[in-house]
DNA sequence: ATGCCGCACCACGTGCGA
Protein backbone atom coordinates (compact mmCIF):
# COMPACT_ATOMS: atom_id res chain seq x y z
CA UNK A 1 0.00 0.00 0.00
CA UNK A 2 2.79 2.20 0.88
CA UNK A 3 4.61 1.44 -2.13
CA UNK A 4 1.71 2.60 -4.52
CA UNK A 5 2.42 4.35 -7.72
CA UNK A 6 1.93 7.51 -6.42
CA UNK A 7 4.78 7.53 -4.04
CA UNK A 8 7.10 4.36 -5.33
CA UNK A 9 10.54 4.56 -6.30
CA UNK A 10 13.35 6.31 -4.52
CA UNK A 11 14.11 10.01 -6.40
CA UNK A 12 17.41 10.24 -7.48
CA UNK A 13 17.86 13.60 -6.41
CA UNK A 14 16.90 13.30 -3.28
CA UNK A 15 18.06 16.30 -1.19
CA UNK A 16 19.89 14.86 1.89
CA UNK A 17 18.21 16.02 4.67
CA UNK A 18 21.14 18.16 6.73
CA UNK A 19 20.92 19.39 10.40
CA UNK A 20 21.16 22.71 10.84
CA UNK A 21 19.85 24.00 7.32
CA UNK A 22 17.13 25.80 5.86
CA UNK A 23 14.00 24.21 4.37
CA UNK A 24 11.15 26.10 2.02
CA UNK A 25 7.46 25.21 1.72
CA UNK A 26 5.35 26.24 -0.94
CA UNK A 27 1.74 26.16 -1.84
CA UNK A 28 0.37 26.52 -5.37
CA UNK A 29 -2.61 26.55 -6.37
CA UNK A 30 -1.98 24.89 -10.27
CA UNK A 31 -5.09 24.93 -11.94
CA UNK A 32 -4.65 21.70 -13.74
CA UNK A 33 -1.51 19.54 -13.06
CA UNK A 34 -1.36 18.06 -16.32
CA UNK A 35 -1.46 21.71 -18.25
CA UNK A 36 0.59 22.88 -15.96
CA UNK A 37 3.27 20.88 -15.91
CA UNK A 38 6.25 22.52 -17.89
CA UNK A 39 5.52 25.65 -15.48
CA UNK A 40 5.28 23.59 -12.73
CA UNK A 41 8.45 21.89 -13.29
CA UNK A 42 10.07 24.67 -14.29
CA UNK A 43 9.45 26.11 -10.43
CA UNK A 44 10.20 23.00 -8.86
CA UNK A 45 13.98 23.09 -10.65
CA UNK A 46 14.20 26.96 -10.19
CA UNK A 47 12.95 27.34 -6.33
CA UNK A 48 13.66 23.57 -5.36
CA UNK A 49 10.90 23.94 -2.16
CA UNK A 50 11.15 20.68 -0.09
CA UNK A 51 7.26 20.66 0.25
CA UNK A 52 4.92 21.62 -1.92
CA UNK A 53 1.35 21.78 -2.16
CA UNK A 54 -1.13 21.38 -4.75
CA UNK A 55 -4.39 22.23 -5.23
CA UNK A 56 -7.07 22.41 -8.71
CA UNK A 57 -5.12 19.22 -9.84
CA UNK A 58 -8.56 19.00 -11.94
CA UNK A 59 -7.41 14.93 -12.53
CA UNK A 60 -7.95 11.65 -10.97
CA UNK A 61 -5.21 9.95 -8.35
CA UNK A 62 -4.30 7.71 -10.43
CA UNK A 63 -3.79 9.77 -13.55
CA UNK A 64 -1.42 12.24 -11.36
CA UNK A 65 1.63 12.92 -13.15
CA UNK A 66 3.60 11.34 -10.05
CA UNK A 67 6.45 9.79 -12.53
CA UNK A 68 7.03 12.81 -13.95
CA UNK A 69 7.95 14.50 -10.30
CA UNK A 70 9.33 11.70 -9.37
CA UNK A 71 12.01 12.08 -12.14
CA UNK A 72 12.17 15.54 -10.92
CA UNK A 73 13.19 14.12 -7.25
CA UNK A 74 9.82 14.02 -5.75
CA UNK A 75 7.76 12.10 -4.16
CA UNK A 76 3.88 12.82 -4.26
CA UNK A 77 0.77 12.24 -2.77
CA UNK A 78 -2.65 13.16 -4.59
CA UNK A 79 -6.50 13.01 -3.64
CA UNK A 80 -7.93 13.91 -7.38
CA UNK A 81 -11.33 13.78 -8.49
CA UNK A 82 -12.70 14.22 -12.69
CA UNK A 83 -12.45 17.28 -14.01
CA UNK A 84 -12.56 19.31 -10.79
CA UNK A 85 -11.04 20.20 -7.31
CA UNK A 86 -7.95 17.74 -6.32
CA UNK A 87 -4.78 18.80 -4.34
CA UNK A 88 -1.44 17.29 -3.77
CA UNK A 89 1.45 16.84 -1.61
CA UNK A 90 5.00 16.73 -3.38
CA UNK A 91 7.89 16.31 -1.14
CA UNK A 92 11.82 15.90 -1.63
CA UNK A 93 11.82 14.01 1.41
CA UNK A 94 9.37 11.07 1.67
CA UNK A 95 5.87 11.38 2.70
CA UNK A 96 3.18 8.64 3.54
CA UNK A 97 -0.91 9.18 3.30
CA UNK A 98 -2.32 10.23 6.87
CA UNK A 99 -5.71 11.49 5.80
CA UNK A 100 -7.33 11.81 2.37
CA UNK A 101 -10.17 13.80 3.36
CA UNK A 102 -11.57 16.26 5.99
CA UNK A 103 -13.08 14.99 9.13
CA UNK A 104 -16.44 15.96 9.46
CA UNK A 105 -16.42 17.47 6.01
CA UNK A 106 -19.95 18.59 4.63
CA UNK A 107 -20.18 16.09 1.80
CA UNK A 108 -17.88 13.18 3.70
CA UNK A 109 -14.88 14.02 1.15
CA UNK A 110 -16.79 13.37 -1.97
CA UNK A 111 -15.05 16.59 -3.37
CA UNK A 112 -11.28 16.29 -3.46
CA UNK A 113 -9.98 19.05 -1.29
CA UNK A 114 -8.32 17.84 1.41
CA UNK A 115 -4.94 15.53 1.80
CA UNK A 116 -2.65 15.38 4.95
CA UNK A 117 0.48 13.99 4.41
CA UNK A 118 3.54 13.04 6.77
CA UNK A 119 6.98 13.32 6.46
CA UNK A 120 9.18 11.21 9.15
CA UNK A 121 12.74 13.43 8.27
CA UNK A 122 11.33 16.89 8.93
CA UNK A 123 8.86 14.94 11.37
CA UNK A 124 5.73 17.50 10.38
CA UNK A 125 2.94 16.84 8.85
CA UNK A 126 1.79 18.88 5.50
CA UNK A 127 -1.76 19.64 4.74
CA UNK A 128 -3.34 20.86 1.36
CA UNK A 129 -6.64 22.47 1.15
CA UNK A 130 -8.66 23.91 -1.41
CA UNK A 131 -11.65 25.83 0.17
CA UNK A 132 -14.74 25.94 -1.95
CA UNK A 133 -15.27 28.88 -3.93
CA UNK A 134 -18.56 29.43 -2.47
CA UNK A 135 -20.42 31.79 -5.12
CA UNK A 136 -23.50 30.71 -6.71
CA UNK A 137 -23.78 29.89 -9.57
CA UNK A 138 -24.71 31.90 -12.57
CA UNK A 139 -28.00 29.65 -13.56
CA UNK A 140 -29.13 30.48 -9.81
CA UNK A 141 -27.39 33.68 -8.81
CA UNK A 142 -29.90 33.89 -5.33
CA UNK A 143 -29.06 30.27 -3.97
CA UNK A 144 -26.75 29.56 -0.74
CA UNK A 145 -25.89 25.91 -1.36
CA UNK A 146 -22.29 26.57 -2.65
CA UNK A 147 -21.89 29.25 0.72
CA UNK A 148 -23.16 26.99 3.10
CA UNK A 149 -21.25 24.50 1.83
CA UNK A 150 -18.28 26.62 2.10
CA UNK A 151 -18.91 27.76 5.30
CA UNK A 152 -19.41 24.03 6.85
CA UNK A 153 -16.20 22.59 5.21
CA UNK A 154 -14.37 26.39 6.90
CA UNK A 155 -16.00 24.69 10.16
CA UNK A 156 -14.71 21.52 9.66
CA UNK A 157 -10.94 22.66 8.49
CA UNK A 158 -10.86 24.96 11.67
CA UNK A 159 -11.93 22.32 14.21
CA UNK A 160 -9.46 20.21 12.19
CA UNK A 161 -6.62 22.26 12.85
CA UNK A 162 -7.99 22.49 16.36
CA UNK A 163 -7.26 18.39 17.18
CA UNK A 164 -3.93 18.79 15.52
CA UNK A 165 -2.84 21.44 17.92
CA UNK A 166 -3.91 19.67 20.28
CA UNK A 167 -1.84 16.72 19.24
CA UNK A 168 1.12 19.18 19.50
CA UNK A 169 3.05 17.52 16.30
CA UNK A 170 4.29 20.23 13.98
CA UNK A 171 2.76 20.75 11.12
CA UNK A 172 1.47 22.91 8.18
CA UNK A 173 -1.52 23.87 6.39
CA UNK A 174 -1.05 25.64 2.73
CA UNK A 175 -4.12 26.09 -0.10
CA UNK A 176 -5.88 28.17 -1.63
CA UNK A 177 -8.47 29.26 1.13
CA UNK A 178 -11.10 31.60 -0.94
CA UNK A 179 -11.45 34.03 1.52
CA UNK A 180 -10.19 37.93 0.70
CA UNK A 181 -9.07 38.32 5.09
CA UNK A 182 -9.08 42.05 4.41
CA UNK A 183 -10.00 44.40 1.65
CA UNK A 184 -6.49 45.55 0.87
CA UNK A 185 -6.39 42.06 0.06
CA UNK A 186 -8.02 42.62 -3.36
CA UNK A 187 -7.49 45.38 -6.56
CA UNK A 188 -11.34 46.79 -5.64
CA UNK A 189 -12.65 45.36 -2.85
CA UNK A 190 -16.25 47.06 -3.61
CA UNK A 191 -16.52 44.57 -6.14
CA UNK A 192 -16.43 41.76 -4.25
CA UNK A 193 -18.41 43.17 -1.32
CA UNK A 194 -21.19 40.52 -0.32
CA UNK A 195 -19.86 37.89 -1.90
CA UNK A 196 -18.43 34.19 -0.83
CA UNK A 197 -14.91 35.44 -0.55
CA UNK A 198 -15.72 38.12 1.97
CA UNK A 199 -19.33 37.90 3.94
CA UNK A 200 -18.85 37.41 7.73
CA UNK A 201 -19.07 34.15 8.74
CA UNK A 202 -16.39 33.20 5.98
CA UNK A 203 -13.65 36.38 7.19
CA UNK A 204 -14.96 34.94 10.91
CA UNK A 205 -14.09 31.29 9.85
CA UNK A 206 -10.54 32.57 8.89
CA UNK A 207 -9.82 34.64 12.00
CA UNK A 208 -10.72 31.39 13.33
CA UNK A 209 -7.57 30.05 12.63
CA UNK A 210 -5.42 32.50 14.19
CA UNK A 211 -7.09 31.36 17.39
CA UNK A 212 -6.03 28.04 17.03
CA UNK A 213 -2.47 29.69 17.56
CA UNK A 214 -1.59 29.06 14.15
CA UNK A 215 0.39 31.14 11.97
CA UNK A 216 0.01 33.20 8.79
CA UNK A 217 3.35 32.91 7.12
CA UNK A 218 2.81 35.95 4.63
CA UNK A 219 1.71 37.94 7.31
CA UNK A 220 4.91 37.75 9.22
CA UNK A 221 6.15 40.06 6.74
CA UNK A 222 5.56 43.80 6.51
CA UNK A 223 4.44 44.33 2.88
CA UNK A 224 4.02 48.28 2.17
CA UNK A 225 2.13 47.67 -1.31
CA UNK A 226 -0.82 45.02 -1.58
CA UNK A 227 0.76 41.37 -2.31
CA UNK A 228 -1.82 39.03 -4.46
CA UNK A 229 -1.35 35.58 -5.31
CA UNK A 230 -4.32 35.61 -7.66
CA UNK A 231 -5.24 37.28 -11.05
CA UNK A 232 -8.11 36.66 -13.36
CA UNK A 233 -6.90 35.62 -16.98
CA UNK A 234 -9.87 37.64 -18.10
CA UNK A 235 -10.04 41.68 -18.81
CA UNK A 236 -5.94 41.77 -18.34
CA UNK A 237 -5.85 41.59 -14.75
CA UNK A 238 -2.09 40.48 -15.00
CA UNK A 239 -1.10 43.71 -16.63
CA UNK A 240 -3.37 46.09 -14.41
CA UNK A 241 -2.47 44.19 -11.04
CA UNK A 242 -6.01 43.63 -10.46
CA UNK A 243 -5.28 40.98 -7.95
CA UNK A 244 -6.37 39.06 -5.06
CA UNK A 245 -4.93 37.54 -2.51
CA UNK A 246 -6.19 34.02 -1.68
CA UNK A 247 -3.51 31.10 -0.94
CA UNK A 248 -1.86 31.05 2.06
CA UNK A 249 0.15 29.18 4.67
CA UNK A 250 -0.30 28.83 8.05
CA UNK A 251 2.59 27.41 10.41
CA UNK A 252 2.28 25.52 14.01
CA UNK A 253 3.46 26.80 16.95
CA UNK A 254 6.85 24.67 16.28
CA UNK A 255 6.87 25.77 12.51
CA UNK A 256 6.60 29.42 13.36
CA UNK A 257 9.36 29.70 15.61
CA UNK A 258 11.80 28.79 12.51
CA UNK A 259 10.29 31.08 10.43
CA UNK A 260 12.50 32.98 8.13
CA UNK A 261 10.92 34.70 5.05
CA UNK A 262 7.54 34.49 3.41
CA UNK A 263 6.54 36.16 -0.42
CA UNK A 264 4.41 35.23 -3.40
CA UNK A 265 6.54 33.89 -6.52
CA UNK A 266 4.67 36.68 -8.51
CA UNK A 267 6.74 36.23 -11.41
CA UNK A 268 5.52 32.82 -11.65
CA UNK A 269 2.00 34.41 -13.18
CA UNK A 270 3.75 36.22 -15.90
CA UNK A 271 5.18 32.91 -17.63
CA UNK A 272 4.04 30.92 -20.59
CA UNK A 273 0.86 28.82 -19.90
CA UNK A 274 0.97 30.62 -16.67
CA UNK A 275 -1.67 29.42 -13.99
CA UNK A 276 -3.95 32.14 -12.71
CA UNK A 277 -2.45 31.68 -8.85
CA UNK A 278 0.93 31.82 -8.29
CA UNK A 279 2.96 30.05 -5.43
CA UNK A 280 3.51 31.44 -2.17
CA UNK A 281 6.50 30.28 -0.54
CA UNK A 282 8.15 30.04 3.16
CA UNK A 283 11.59 29.54 4.00
CA UNK A 284 12.09 27.97 7.53
CA UNK A 285 15.20 27.27 9.45
CA UNK A 286 16.07 23.73 10.63
CA UNK A 287 18.22 25.26 13.70
C1' DA B 1 -20.88 43.68 -17.15
C1' DT B 2 -24.79 39.33 -19.43
C1' DG B 3 -18.35 39.33 -21.07
C1' DC B 4 -13.43 38.88 -21.18
C1' DC B 5 -9.56 33.63 -20.47
C1' DG B 6 -8.25 29.02 -19.73
C1' DC B 7 -9.28 24.43 -18.30
C1' DA B 8 -11.70 19.70 -18.83
C1' DC B 9 -14.90 16.84 -21.12
C1' DC B 10 -19.25 11.56 -23.87
C1' DA B 11 -15.49 18.31 -26.81
C1' DC B 12 -16.57 22.27 -31.98
C1' DG B 13 -20.59 24.00 -26.74
C1' DT B 14 -20.99 24.03 -21.73
C1' DG B 15 -19.79 24.47 -16.80
C1' DC B 16 -16.72 26.31 -13.79
C1' DG B 17 -13.50 29.32 -11.65
C1' DA B 18 -12.98 34.00 -8.33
Amino acid sequence: MDDGSLNSAKPPSALIFTEGGDISVCTWNVNSVKARLPALSAYLQDKKPDVAMLQEIKTETDSFPSFELNGLGYYSLAQGQKSYNGVAVLSKHKIVLERDALPGAPDNGEQARYIEAYCPDLKSTFISVYVPNGEPPASAPESTERLEYKIAWLDALVSRAHALMDKGDPFIIGGDFNVIEYDSDVYNPKAFENTAFTVQPVRQLFKAFYYTGLTNALRREKNKVPVYSYWDYRAGAWEKNNGILLDHLFLSPAWADKFKTAKVDAEVRSGEKASDHAPVRCDLSLQ
